[in-house]
Formats: structure tokens, sequence, C-alpha cells
DNA sequence: GTACTATTAG
């Protein structure tokens, strides 16, 4: 906490009415909101008795029984602890029942220890004037750290300035109170005003100057200063110059003091190697670490908690076994800061049974060391455990702190609990955290986003006061991954006016797949120029997200040569580029790279099998689909999902195998869910299979009864053959149940900018100029032979009406569109948000031939390339 | 004096 903020809290104690109460703890509620002064030991000398006769009072309301006593040697043991306690003072009060039963001095060492909190603090500061202890130079020095211990400065220094006398002790004390409490500039000052009082700083004084430093220049000024004073070579103030130079990047200055040194002992060595782990120098860190060996110096428990975080980063995972055979050798494994670290260091590598190990074995634990084992379940898919010990660590006494929330939100979304949300919002809100530090807020906003919830997600984002990078992208993310991605395309342009912010490599992993969403090719690419630019590829994460930006806007050339120049260690790449020719249609060249992919040594994983299996099903592989899905399990021991089920059953359904597919659902392990169903009625509309149609939807609709889509199949079936009471009856039943078919629409990227189009909407400024081409190119594509299939006009109405409606289909109008709008020869791509419409596909191949363009359409399911009237997908959609 | 935890992204 700083100071201006402590500053203005009231703390401490307050003599009001006979009643002894406080008016702030640490959490900087103020109850009483009264100006408020730390005890002054001239008026309460003065004052004792009365002070005395008013504790009595209070310490009768505390203990009714108690009536005999008035002066404080005479009170009785159960009373005064009485009058420090505030529930947690147990140890106080047994202790001080001992001193006083037996006759001794109070023990005060105990009593400084039992403080924890400032409350605490002000009352047994009442009591040391009261007993006239305060004037001890020693105790008085004691509090000033009590005070900062407990981050309440401004008491800390209000006590210090009311010291007369102060010795180079009580200064060292002001000193490291500042830098412990963030007030850096305050440290450096009060050493300068001690030199002032011409008190000579010892070995004690500069260390946390040192650390309060900010910059270089201030450091070398101290460092002049030391040099004066001669205590340079100094190991405390020596290790502290390697530090404070380290952390400036002056690493030559810090290894020269080092070398130099003529006596280092551990902490010189663990503090250089500190150093250069801290400020992104971890192998010149394990160098120094070498060097230590061979000099026969052995690691002790802080070399190890320093080094092991930079193999966890340098994934060298082999150093950190090697260091903990070493840790067991020579005994370390029961340090709390060693233990930690290893938690963290096995979590990083998803060995959580190591990490778990490390955890039960502590003999004493902290807060850290609970942080750690959660964020290890959580960051490993394991959000239950992490809640469990969340639970766990609260029932063994521990605070949550602000890290803690961190990862229980994390926890929280990744469990769906919505109901958890909204509570541990009210956590973080209650505790004043958002204000603390971004990292919660941004951890809230993202938990929210995850669980759908964007609404909530914006407001507090919205709220958020200093937003960082990190903020920007947990927002467009979020938005992203709702589907909503002008939203986020808003917030990213947003995020670009912003002053002091500047994308980064999260930016760019967040914004493109929004521009994928919505297949806008030309401001994706200009992305890919930013990031170009500013030297961030090879980043393997916006490599991977532009492979699939690039496949999902139809430049399968592009996303290749991407994919050609990313390092493919993981799955994921390779994921995305099978996916990429799976959508277009090039099933073959998926399986290539799937053969590709297990020679390299690159384990596939589920998603790998997704994407093959939908590759196989867009290009009408049965054979091949059908061995993928044997090889997954017995092969790669990957259990298929409900996502591969559904795959597997769209590849037979397209293939015609309609009873095939029935009753492999009919004898699938997993329970079929809507999506399994859907699509087999899917192939059921191509098929026009009514009969087997009316099966399947019954049994979705007792799945899902609320999902439009499949009415709409269904109805679509029955229009197919002609059977108009079934479309009338299934419209109805949607009806009754209040649904409305998604909307559909279609974009067409003009100028770089997206344009819109809703089916039958003649809200367009241009929406004559383009009902009339379209009027135009309908009367030219039948003359080449462009016959309207109504079967896919839902209503029963006139054939001419029927045409209209076929024409003013989102897709077409967005053709017409790119059409009036773009020079001859371009290309035009066109994103539709649902399926693209039968007649349409089949007009589209006919508009392509009389305008000689090249039309490329991405829908919910796959690419169709037009071009001189064939469809690369063939007659099927 | 030196040490252990940190959110986003396919």
């Amino acid at each position: 906490m700083t100071t201006s903020i402590a500053g203005k809290m009231p703390v401490g104690f307050l003599l009001r009415g006979g009643r002894f109460e406080h008016c702030s703890d640490q959490s900087g509620e103020n109850r009483c909101g009264g100006k408020e002064a730390i005890p002054d030991r001239q008026s309460y000398l003065t004052r004792s008795n009365a002070t005395i006769q008013r504790l009595s009072a209070i310490s009768r309301s505390f203990n009714a029984r108690a009536t005999n006593w008035r002066l404080l040697p005479n009170l009785k043991s159960n009373h005064f602890p009485r009058l420090l306690s505030s529930g947690r003072f147990l140890y106080t009060q047994t202790s001080l029942d001992d001193s006083w039963t037996n006759n001794r001095e109070l023990n005060i060492d105990l009593l400084f220890h039992s403080c924890t909190k400032t409350h605490h603090a002000s009352r047994l500061h009442a009591l040391l004037i009261i007993l006239g202890k305060i004037q001890s130079l020693f105790i008085s020095t004691r509090l000033v750290n009590l005070y900062a211990n407990l981050g309440n400065i401004s008491l800390s220094q209000q006590t210090f300035d009311q010291i007369q006398n102060k010795d180079v002790y009580t200064w060292n004390s002001m000193v490291s109170s500042y830098v412990r409490n963030g007030s850096h500039n305050d440290a450096v000052n009060c050493l300068y005003k001690m030199l002032k009082h011409q008190i000579k700083p010892d070995f004690y004084t500069f260390p946390p100057v040192l650390k309060a430093c900010r910059d270089i220049k201030n450091g070398k000024r101290i460092h002049c200063l030391i040099s004066k004073t001669g205590l340079e070579w100094d190991v405390y103030v020596a290790a502290s110059l390697v530090h404070m130079y380290c952390r400036f990047g002056g690493f030559d200055a810090a290894y020269g003091i080092f070398t130099n040194m003529p006596f280092r002992d551990m902490g010189c060595w663990n503090a250089i190697i500190s150093g250069f782990c801290q400020n992104g120098k971890g192998e010149k860190a394990l160098e120094i670490l070498n060097e230590m060996k061979f000099e026969g110096i052995k690691l002790d428990s802080v070399t190890v908690a320093t080094i092991l975080p930079i193999c966890a980063q340098m994934e060298d995972m082999i150093k950190g076994r090697l260091i903990h055979l070493y840790v067991i050798k020579h005994g370390l494994e029961s340090d709390l800061f060693v233990g930690n670290a290893f938690i963290n260091f096995y979590a990083k590598f998803t060995e959580l049974e190591n990490s778990r190990k490390f955890f039960d074995d502590l003999p004493t634990r902290d807060l850290v060391s609970w942080n750690s084992i959660i964020s290890g379940y959580e960051q490993n898919g394991n959000p239950n455990r992490a809640l469990e010990f969340f639970h766990e660590m609260q029932k063994d006494g521990f605070t949550p702190d602000l890290l803690t929330l961190v990862s229980v939100a994390s926890s929280i979304a990744q469990c769906g609990d919505t109901r958890g949300s909204k509570s541990v919002h009210g956590f973080v809100l209650r505790r004043y955290w958002f204000l603390k530090d971004v990292i919660i807020g941004n951890a809230v906003v993202d938990m929210y986003a995850k669980l759908g919830n964007v609404e909530n997600a914006r407001e507090l984002f919205d709220r958020i006061g200093v937003k960082d990078v990190v903020s920007w992208n947990t927002m467009i993310t979020g938005y992203g991954q709702n589907g909503l991605a002008s939203e986020a395309i808003e917030v990213f342009q947003k995020m670009v006016e912003t002053e002091h912010v500047t994308p980064n490599q999260g930016t760019w992993a967040s914004i493109i797949p929004a521009y994928a969403h919505i297949g806008a090719l030309k401001q994706g690419q200009k992305c890919h120029s930013t990031v170009l630019k500013t030297g961030l590829i090879p980043d393997v994460f916006i490599g991977i997200c532009l492979i699939d930006f690039y496949g999902k806007c139809g430049k399968v050339k592009d996303a290749m040569s991407l994919f050609n120049e990313i390092p493919k260690s993981s799955s994921v790449p390779w994921n995305a580029v099978i996916s990429c020719f799976g959508i277009h249609g090039h099933g073959e060249t998926s399986l290539k790279l799937f053969k590709n992919m297990t020679d390299s040594g690159a384990r596939p994983d589920s998603i790998t099998f997704i994407s093959l299996l939908s590759a196989c099903s867009h290009s009408g592989l049965i054979e091949e689909g059908e061995q993928c899905f044997k090889v997954m399990e017995k092969d790669y021991g990957i259990k298929p999902g409900l996502k591969h089920y559904g795959c597997f059953v769209d590849l037979l359904g397209r293939a015609g195998e309609l009873q095939k597919a029935y009753d492999f659902i009919k004898n699938m392990p997993l329970k079929p869910d809507g999506s399994i169903w859907g699509a087999l009625l899917g192939a059921c509309r191509i098929y026009g299979n009514t009969n087997l149609g009316k099966v399947v939807s019954e049994k979705l609709l007792e799945i899902d009864s609320g999902n439009v889509g499949y009415y709409v199949l269904l109805s679509n079936i029955y229009a197919n053959a002609g059977k108009w009471e079934g479309v009338n009856s299934v419209r109805l039943m949607a009806n009754e149940k209040g649904l409305k078919k998604t909307p559909g629409w279609s974009s067409v990227e003009i100028n770089k900018k997206m344009e819109v189009f809703y089916t039958g909407n003649y809200s367009h400024p241009k929406c004559d100029e383009i009902y009339e081409k379209l009027e135009e190119l309908t009367s030219e594509i039948k003359v080449v032979g462009y016959v309207p299939d109504y079967s896919f006009v839902l209503q029963d109405v006139e054939e001419d009406e029927k045409e209209r409606i076929l024409m003013s289909h989102s897709e077409r109008l967005a053709i017409a569109y790119g059409i009036i709008s773009t020079p001859p020869n371009t290309v035009i791509r066109i994103f539709k948000n649902l399926r693209v419409c039968g007649d349409c596909h089949n007009a589209t191949k006919f508009i392509s031939r009389v305008c000689d363009r090249e039309i490329v359409v991405r829908d919910s399911n796959r690419f169709h390339n037009f071009k001189d009237g064939v469809c690369s997908c063939g007659d099927y959609w």
C-alpha cells in the first residue's frame, strides 16, 4: 500500500465516551470517519490516571465479573489481555495470563509477535505508553517496524517522527519500512535526511536503499555514497549493488563488482544468479551456476528457488530433475521456498503428481504453496480439484489473496459455474482488489467471457481504470470466442486509438481469428503485414492463427507457405493446416499431411482427428474416414468423443449411407446428442429421405427441442417432397415454442470494409442497383441453362414469388453487390453464417460463368470455389 | 543482501 492511500485512512484507536474502539483495520475500511492521531506519549503519561479508569470501564464491559481493579498493577490476569485481544489474540492472552499470575515482567517480545492487524499494534502502542516503555529507543523503533510490517506506513512514519534522539538503527528501520511498503522515493529521501542529521549510515542502511532505486542514475549516486563510506566491499552491500546493476541491465558492472569482491558468501552468488535470472539472462545465470560448482560451492535453498523458474522457462526438464536429485541428496526438500518452486516447476511440465508430492511433504505451508498448487491444478485442466484445494486452504486458516482468486476465477470458468462466477466477482469487489491490480480485473473479465456472459465481461472491462494490453486482448478474445466478431473488431479499433497500449502477440492472436470468422481477408492481411513489420514472426501462436485465417479466407497457398515457416513442435499447427485443406475439399491432402505429421514424430490429439474426419467427410472419402476412426483409438489411444462420432455420421450420411449411419448411432457407446442426430437429419434432407427424416427428427426434438435449425431442416425435407401439410405442422410446432429462425446473412469485403446483407432485406443504400443487377443476371443465366429449384423455398406461394424469394437470399445479394462494386477479374469472397442454399449454389455456378468471375463462398460448413461454371465441391453443398 | 505464485492467445 502506498503512503498516499494509507495516509488518508484514519487508523489507530479512539478513546471516545468511555469506549475503546478501533476505527480501522488493514483493509482500510473506515468505520468512524473521525480524525485520528497516533497515541501521543506526553498526553498519555499526564492523563494516565483518567485513562486507566476508562480502560477499567471498558474491561468491565468485556468481562462482567471483573469489578475490583482500578490501577494497572492490580489488573487481573483475565482482564488486561481482553483489552488487547480482538478474537485472534489468544496467544497473547495466554502469555499475558502467565506473566500476570506468576508476577513476572510482561513478555513484550511475544506481544509484538502477536500483532497481526494495525489495531492490535495500536493497542500495544497504547499499552507501551501507559507502561512507560515507549521511552526506550529500542521499543519505539520496534513499533516503527511493526506498523510497517502490517502495511501501515503512515503510522510507522508518525511513530518515527515522534522519536527523539534517533540512532542509526531507528533510521535504518524507517528506510526499510519505506522500501517494504513500496515508498521508494521516501526511502531514498530518508537516507539523505539521515545524512543531514549527521548520522553515519552503516551496512544495514544501504541494501534497502539500493533496492529502492528506480533508475540507474539514482543507483550510481548511491554507489558513490557507499564508496565514500568505505562499505563497498561489505558482502551485503556488494551483493545489493550487484543486484541493483542487474535490474537496470548493467550486467557488466554487476559482474565486475562480483569478480572483484575480496570475499564472496552464498548470498553474493545468489544475488548475481538471481539478478541475471530475473532480467532475462537465464543462460548467463546457468553459466555462473557452473562457475560456482567449479569452485566447489554448494547450492543452497535460495539458489534452487532462483534457478528452477529459469529451467521451467527454458523448458529444460532435465536440469530441473537433476536439481531435484541434488535437493534430495542435500536434504533441502522440506525447505518452504524450494518446495514451492518445485510445485510450480512440475506443474509447468504437467507432472502434477510430483507437484502434489512436494506439496504434501512440506512441513509448513504458506500462501504461496497453496496458490501454487491451486494454480497447478487449474492450469492443467482440473478445475474441480483446484477448487477443492481452495476450500481446504481456507479450512486450514489461510486467507486467500489476489493471486488465489485469479486461479479460482479461471477454475470457475472452466467448470462452467455461472453462480460461482458471481461469488468470485463479489469476493473481489468487497476487498477492493480491482483497484489494486489489473491482473484480477482481467481474470474476472475472462471468466465472464468464457462463461458466455459477454455483457458482464464488457461492463467490468469498461470499469477497469488502467487497462493493460492483456485487458484489451482478453476482451477481444471474449467477443471472438462468443461469435461476436464485429464487437471484437470494434474493441480492437478502440485499442489501437488508445495511447500507451501497443498491440502485442496476444492481440494478434485474438483479432486475427475474429477477422477469419467473418472472412475479412484484406483487414487480416493488414494485421499480417503489421506483424511482419514489428518483427513478431516467427511467433508460433500468430503463425497458427494466420494459417487458420488464410485457410478460412480461401488462401490455401498462403496458409501452406506459412505452415512451412513455423516450427511444428506440437500438434496444433498440424491441426490448423489439416483442417484448412479439409474445408476446401482437399481431403487427400489432409490425409497426406496427417501422414507427414506422424512421420515427423508429432503426436496427433483429439482435435487432429476431428479435422481429419471432417476433411474425409467433405471429400466423400468413406473408407479413409473409417480407417481414421479405427486408428484413432487403436494406435493413438484417443477415445472418440461426441464430435468424432458426429463427423463420422456426417461422413456416412453425406455419402448416402443413411441406414448405416442410423445403425452406427444406435450402437455407439456414448449417448448421441443433438449434433449427431442433426448430422443425420441433414443427410436425410440431401437425399430426400422423408421417412428416416421423420424418425430422426422425433429423436432430435426429444433431446433438443429448442434448436430452430432442426425444425428448418425437417420442414425442408417436407417441402422437398411437396408435403406442405408437413411443412405447416413443423412451422406451427416451432411457433408454439416461440422459436425464431436465425436470420441468414452474408458478408462481402469491399474496400477493406465488410458489407453485410440479410436475406430479404431491402435497406441497403444500393438496394435498387443490386436487385436490378440480380434480375439481369437471372435472365442471363437462364439462357445458359439455369433452372430455379423452388424446393428451396419453404413458403407455399406462386412461382414468380418463389423466384423473388430465391433472388433475395443474402448470399445472392452479396454476390450481386460484389460484382457491381469491384473491377472485372477481381475474386469475390462471400461469407455466409448458415449453409448456402442449394439453388443459390447452382445459380452461382452459372453466374461465375457469365460474368467470368471467380466467386468464393464460405458458409458455416465448407468452402465453395466457383469458376467457369463449375464448383470445386461439385454439386454437393 | 539474494528466493517461490500472475491473467489473454490456436
